[in-house]
DNA sequence: TTTAGTGCAAAAGTTTTGCATGGTC
DNA sequence: GACCATGCAAAACTTTTGCACTAAA
């Protein structure tokens, strides 16, 4: 084996320079910000954990960048309900995400088996799929035993 | 046949006094705008369109009774790429929406079989699923043709 | 009559935008 | 050196809250 692509996390300035955006620091920082967390964050939390680390970044900075990293497929976006959105930096397969409603813990779940069903109740109804996203909202066994 | 309750959409009133909550004039009209659309639509554009056909109605009142309703399982909240969040007027059965990405059309989709993979996949993370929603975007025909 | 619900307006957030300046490629 | 990206601060929105008043049960 010549590599361990598969699980390594790209480096920042591998992942901007991929989709032809300028590898600025700003868009390094945020893009390790996020690496350093586990789950989910908002724009605000993630300008406000640069600011206290004492990153000099703009808030508008964030946005924009979370925003274009987003639209890139860089980064996921999330939304749970009540409709707050967050930003989470996961692996570039297809997966869906698990969350815990007490703690809001995020898991991948790889194995996405649904193109089928999705594509033929799509098509029932005289639509073309063109993406479909799962949100399993669950307990997770630390909160359960709490 | 003596009744053909199956898809016919419960009253405004009976919705209300379904989960405990006074049915005042203010939410039958939400109620009755959300039955209109046959999409989604925001808290706001709702106030907007209550107002302009000439209901004395409160934005106030068009969040309260949206949340209320949301949490009380009676019309659904689903949130499009960008956390907008939308109401939408459903059926009480299990089911999981088709969007089109041009027009922003919904359709339900029943039969859901997707229990048994969210259930197994939640606990091979630890997790106790409760529940699990699907969102699939797509073009619609009309869109498709145009 | 009691208590929940409403309207209004103010406040609290959140997100976007304009423009001069600074940093990448 | 050209052009993209940033910071700041203001503006634009969206959503929530306090409180006196109204209406449902």
């Amino acid at each position: 084996m010549a590599k361990t692509q598969a699980q390594a996390p790209a480096a920042p300035g591998e992942l901007l320079a991929g989709c032809g955006v300028r590898a600025t620091h700003q868009r390094v920082q945020v893009l390790e910000e996020l690496a350093r967390e586990a789950n989910d964050a908002t724009a605000y939390q993630l300008f406000e954990r640069l600011r206290s680390r004492g990153e000099g970044i703009g808030l508008a900075t964030v946005y924009r960048t979370l925003s274009l990293l987003s639209e890139q497929g860089v980064i996921d976006a999330l939304t749970h309900r009540g409709g707050e959105l967050c930003y989470r930096l996961c692996s570039a397969a297809h997966h869906h995400h698990l969350t815990c409603s007490e703690c809001h813990r995020v898991v991948e779940l790889d194995g996405c088996n649904l193109g089928d069903w999705v594509s033929t109740a799509a098509a029932a109804h005289g639509f073309t799929a063109t993406e479909h996203q799962v949100e399993v909202v669950g307990v997770c066994s630390d909160c359960r035993a709490a």
